[in-house]
DNA sequence: ACGTCCTCCTGTTCGC
DNA sequence: TGCGAACAGGAGGACG
């Protein structure tokens, strides 16, 4: 499931696969990946050149000449460089016929993501960007103490709340929550200023980090889409045993999300 | 305005 | 063994 790291890496490589080239057409076969109208879509985008790659919190944003088209993966969306002989798969839902021969074709399982068209230079403006908090790099603790300290909301669950932080998924709030050794049940308002200053440096610390590994196994776009080495990194999301104690790791639901914890390690 | 619950999907896992 | 049910999950919408 593509959070900020994987998004950030898919986004790097995409640049440099099809940055300058023209999309001649697209097919789309299944409309719910479009938010919006999916002829609009395509007749808005004909003929327009991939002048940047830009991203959001999770969001990938194709900027075009004049228009611009927001992706989100959701849980399983990839994006595959391909030659138009290969073989269609079924889940592959969308495909942008490039000007160079190409095809970048995408790829979604679960059909959650969506893709969304917007004016190039108003992008941000309009939902879901507008809507979203500040990157992790950009956000100021105050702020972040400011929308959690009165919430009897778990600290795992805000993290997860894009309006707040944009960009952490259910596997890094489970990172963070262990980097900082505190259980993720614990409220917003049991998070002091000192508390969310070191959460917000234990988020960009996990971030860089991953997106370093997502970076250095990225080597081609294939039928096994994009896969990083941040797994071997985890220390407590989908492990059994405590890295550090070598207790037996607790997994329940938080809000209805698998959360992982150290019961002894995370007070 | 805010919190909570439901929906969208399909591959995988689990239980009988 | 086989088959159906439960489960996973990000964001947005409905609802109270």
């Amino acid at each position: 499931m593509p959070e900020l790291p994987e998004v950030e890496t898919v986004r790097r490589t995409l640049k440099n696969l099809i940055l300058n080239q023209k999309i001649r057409d697209i097919s789309i076969r299944y409309d719910r990946i479009i938010d919006g109208d999916p002829a609009l879509f395509i007749e808005t985008l004909k003929g327009q050149t991939v002048r940047d790659i830009g991203r959001r919190g999770k969001y990938l944003i194709f900027f075009l000449d004049k228009n611009a088209f927001i992706s989100h993966l959701r849980m399983e969306g990839k994006y595959l460089f391909v030659t138009p002989g290969q073989a269609l798969n079924k889940h592959e839902h969308i495909t942008f016929h490039l000007s160079e021969g190409m095809e970048l074709r995408y790829h979604d399982t679960r059909k959650f993501g969506r893709m969304k068209l917007t004016e190039a230079d108003a992008c941000y403006l309009a939902a879901p960007l507008c809507n979203l908090g500040p990157e992790p790099w950009l956000a100021k603790a105050d702020d972040i103490y400011q929308r959690i300290h009165k919430s009897s909301i778990p600290l795992k669950t805000l993290l997860l709340d894009q309006t707040i932080i944009a960009g952490i998924g259910n596997i890094y709030a489970n990172e963070i929550c262990f980097r900082m050794r505190i259980n993720p049940e614990t409220p917003g308002s049991r998070i002091s200023r000192k508390r969310t200053q070191e959460m917000l440096e234990a988020a960009k610390d996990i971030l860089d980090a991953a997106i370093v590994q997502g970076g250095t196994t990225i080597h081609s776009f294939d039928a096994n889409g994009i896969s990083g080495l941040f797994q071997s990194e985890l220390q407590v999301h989908m492990q059994k045993a405590c890295p550090v104690c070598g207790t037996e790791i607790t997994k329940k639901a938080v809000h209805g999300r698998g959360t992982y914890f150290c019961p002894i390690c995370q007070k």
